[in-house]
RNA sequence: GGAGGCGUGGUGUAGACGGCCUAACACGCAUGCCUGUCACGCAUGAGAUCACGGGUUCGAAUCCCGUCGCCUCCGCCA
């Protein structure tokens, strides 16, 4: 072994002690007669002192560079008074070399893995190996296996049994763009890597594993975003004989473990919204509690007094803003930006010392304060009302609550967890022209009888759940349909032939044929929630080897040609721009 | 597919009003000096087709057009 001692153990406990350590040489400060160097491994930073009497020593520590591997054996001393450095866990001490060995060199690297300076992502990403050594990004990996640990302790302790599943699945229809993966030995045909192990997991069901979790990569051939990758990582869970209450208790009690083990946090219990208060309150299927209050629906009192404008619109949402006593340039900028997120106009009211100021005097004096009492504004107090018909007004007001707390740096910090419920079932796709799925086609109707689906499908709501962190999806699932003839019936709403069930679901209708229990799950998306975790804006911070916006890796350069005969095996030619 | 921002030595930035740019500053790098530093200090030096291509102009890092790349957002992401 290299090394008895990592950096954080060198400390005053182990003076006089003989260690062996081994790392990089992160800072060398060469006063001539004597050179000081700094050890990194990835525990931290210790001091190494070599004086001119050890004369090899002195020569070789005067060639070593930034970044090059050395290992080292000498002694644990107490630093000389007034040289202590309370920056380093081990500032304490020094260690004084009586051997040391030159394991690497290094050239000089793209940029400092000492100076935490903001070097372009895409240097980073080419020399990945190089960024992963810099404190701030290699905490994010140990923060990220705490919080894997947690995860894995908890679901062992409450008898979950961790399964893999297949990566090389079937294509179905659905949802995100499939990742397709031609086969050599059935050529023509195609894999497709798993958006999700969705029906793995409830064939699991049905073989008696009862509680299933894993942690699962999956693959989405969708454009990329800050918090969005073509492969990520979920924790995938599926338990029979459970209702969607024990699921959202389970793994509520599965973050609040893993916010206390990982980060010392006690988390309050979540709060519940259906999906129609979500959307009410706050605009959007996944609040941000940290934006201040909810909407102020004005509709009722705009309608049945009649007011000017407003009167005549199906919603009318408000945006309270407290004690900002914006400007009129502030007001106009807000309502630029209500205008850009799609909104017809903005009409804003502001309770100052002499009164209501408005931009719709049309309202008049009694018309103002009806509005102003329904918000309960006080002085410095502003509303801020969009009007139109209902699904893009809630849009444009909660996006503008979201806005105008940034804006104003009203946003709280804090960890607001909030549980959605009772999503749509379905809805229309205006591009394709018929109905989808809300979340995916396995998800149990909230329904008494089963005429009720075909009957008036877009209005029904279904038993599915996600898990909100300050305005990110974190989770999402459902509980499952596990009976034959129900999943046949929705498939059938969906708009598949009978003949397309057959051959695309056959297996798993076949399957529920063979005795298959209640159940239901869901799946978090790890990646975003280590992310928030560890304050970082985007999920290259969090994945060891992320993809660029246009999902290439700079540092192996993928996706790349593949050569001739490899094509040919597969029985693929190229055809188009590629050639 | 669409919109916006950015692209200047190895790194981070300044320069953008066209001529003061023969491109500046900090860090890094090289060489030398220095026995208590910890972002060591001091001195000297090397290092840039100003992303690429075209245009306007007597003259372009700077203005215009196009291309490429990175980032952000919309679409898309059951």
């Amino acid at each position: 072994m290299h090394r008895t001692h990592y950096a954080d153990q060198i400390d005053a406990q182990i003076i006089g002690q003989s260690v062996k350590i081994a790392g990089w040489v992160h800072r060398r400060r060469d006063h001539g007669g004597i050179i000081f160097l700094d050890i990194r491994d990835r525990t931290g930073l210790v001091q190494v002192v070599v004086e001119p009497s050890t004369k090899d020593l002195f020569e070789q520590a005067d060639h070593l560079r930034p970044e090059y591997v050395v290992a080292l054996a000498g002694l644990v001393q107490k630093r000389p008074p007034g040289m202590v450095n309370p920056e380093l866990r081990s500032g304490e001490v020094e260690i004084l070399p009586n051997s040391l060995e030159i394991l690497a060199e290094a050239k000089v690297p793209p940029f400092s893995v000492s100076d935490g300076e903001t070097v372009d992502e895409l240097l980073r990403m080419k020399y990945r190996y190089i960024d992963l050594r810099r404190q701030p990004l290699f905490k994010n990996f140990e923060l990220r296996d705490r919080v894997i640990w947690s995860i894995r302790e908890y679901f062992h302790k409450h008898h979950f049994i961790d399964v893999e599943t297949p990566q090389l699945a079937r294509s179905t229809p659905e949802g995100a763009r499939d990742f397709l993966v031609p086969s050599r030995v059935q050529p023509g045909s195609f894999y497709a890597l798993p958006q999700s192990p969705q029906i793995f997991k409830q064939l699991l069901m049905v073989a008696g594993f009862d509680r299933y979790y894993q942690i699962a990569k999956v693959f989405r051939d969708e454009d990329l975003r800050a918090d969005r990758q073509p492969e990520f990582t979920q924790v995938d869970v599926e338990m029979a004989f459970v209702d969607q209450e024990d699921v959202l208790r389970s793994m509520e009690a599965m973050v609040v473990q893993v916010f206390h083990e990982a980060m010392g946090i006690a988390l309050a219990p979540f709060p519940r919204l259906t999906w129609d208060q979500a959307l009410e309150r706050y605009g959007s299927d996944k609040p941000d509690l940290c934006a201040g209050e909810p909407l102020v629906n004005v509709s009722p009192i705009a309608q049945s007094k009649k007011l000017p404008v407003l009167g005549s619109s199906e919603m009318v949402a408000g945006v309270v803003l407290r004690r900002l006593s914006p400007s009129r340039k502030v007001l106009d900028e807000l309502v630029a930006e209500a205008k850009e997120l799609g909104a017809g106009g903005l009409v804003w009211m502001v309770r100052g010392q002499d009164g209501l100021r408005t931009n719709l005097k049309a309202l008049g004096e009694s018309g103002l304060e009806l509005l102003a009492k329904a918000a309960a504004l006080a002085q410095g107090d502003a509303l801020l009302l969009v009007a139109g018909d209902k699904a893009r007004t809630l849009a444009v007001a909660g996006q503008l609550r979201l806005a105008a707390a940034r804006k104003f740096g009203q946003m709280e910090s804090g960890w607001r967890f909030l549980w959605v419920t009772d999503f749509p079932l379905f809805e229309w796709s205006e591009d394709e022209q018929r109905i989808t799925s809300a979340h995916h086609p396995f998800t149990m109707p909230k329904i008494d009888n089963w005429q009720q689906l075909a009957e008036d499908p877009l209005s029904l709501r279904s038993q599915a759940y996600d898990l909100v962190l300050n305005g990110v999806e974190l989770a999402s699932g459902s509980v499952r349909i596990h009976r034959p003839d129900w999943q046949r019936q929705v498939f059938m709403v969906l708009g598949l032939e009978p003949s397309e069930i057959e051959q695309k679901f056959g297996f798993m209708l076949d399957a529920f044929q063979y005795g298959a229990p209640p159940h239901a799950g869901i799946a978090f998306g790890i990646d975003r929630l280590i992310m928030l975790m560890a304050g970082a804006k985007s999920l290259r911070e969090v994945i060891a080897f992320p993809k660029t916006a246009r999902g290439i890796d700079p540092l192996m350069d993928a996706p790349s040609q593949v050569d001739a005969k490899q094509l040919r095996d597969l029985g693929l030619r190229l055809d188009g721009p590629a050639l």
